[in-house]
DNA sequence: TTGGTCCTACGAAGGTCTTAGTATTAAATG
DNA sequence: CATTTAATACTAAGACCTTCGTAGGACCAA
């Protein structure tokens, strides 16, 4: 077994890189570059060392146009996004979900909109559930 | 402004020991290094070095027993809870906690029994605020 | 063809994180 | 008092992360 232990967490620039490859759906080096926030001053090397980087990790996957490699998300933000919660639970909850909700639902700047939301959300699931 | 970036978030040893102390209140290195997974092997200096470290970072306090450090959490597990999911939320979500609360809840293996957990919690928090 | 432009590949510097060894000091034991 | 034990402080190695410079190749214009 050879294999390089496998990372499952983007890194921080990394999540940086793949939230623009999530909200165009694919890109080139220039691309991704292009739609980094207004402050951000990173050179193409960098961006395209990293982009090679999320490659070797199968984060991302690449097929080449012409002579520019073109960025594709190899794993969806949506399950990303569970596998993360998942973690987090994990480390820092008891591994249980609801014990997280709790705590972003107690937080004392939670509009009473946004917990509406969350309930009408659930009437929603539950009751979907009962079908 | 020679101050030194203070960051905000415990690394992954920081938080298996962050852990601890929060579990028990207070420690010092030998109670830790005790409390840790039973598949854990971590040399008594390293723990040492940890902990020396999260108090540099300010995670937590320490007096001195007798020739022993005691460590204590310099944050509560609620607040850092709380500060973790802003963060993730705005990172990886819309920053919004709505959509955070979206990906648990709309998640398979959630079960039923949880999914009421939930919406007790939300009812109760809602006529809260009615009061 | 020669020079500029744009791409990829690679290497390296500087930083942080994790781990543990060595040195030193203080307490306990006989 | 000499020796063993247990704690802290420091240093350093190795890994990974972030960033960028340099080199090399392809393409295009004059």
């Amino acid at each position: 077994m050879r294999q390089k232990k496998k990372s499952e967490f983007l890194t921080e620039v990394e999540l940086e890189f793949m939230t623009e490859l999530w909200a165009m759906g694919q890109g080139t080096v220039r691309d991704v570059l292009d739609q980094l926030a207004p402050g951000r001053d990173l050179a193409y090397t960098s961006a395209a060392t990293i982009l090679r980087i999320m490659e070797q990790k199968e984060f991302v996957t690449s097929a080449k146009q012409g002579k520019t490699f073109v960025y594709k998300p190899a794993l969806a933000k949506d399950a990303y996004q569970s596998k993360t919660l998942n973690d987090l639970s994990n480390k820092l909850f008891d591994g249980t979900p609801v014990s997280m909700v709790a705590r972003l639902v107690n937080d004392k700047d939670m509009s009473e909109q946004a917990l509406e939301e969350i309930r009408a959300l659930l009437d929603r699931r539950l009751t979907e559930n009962d079908r």
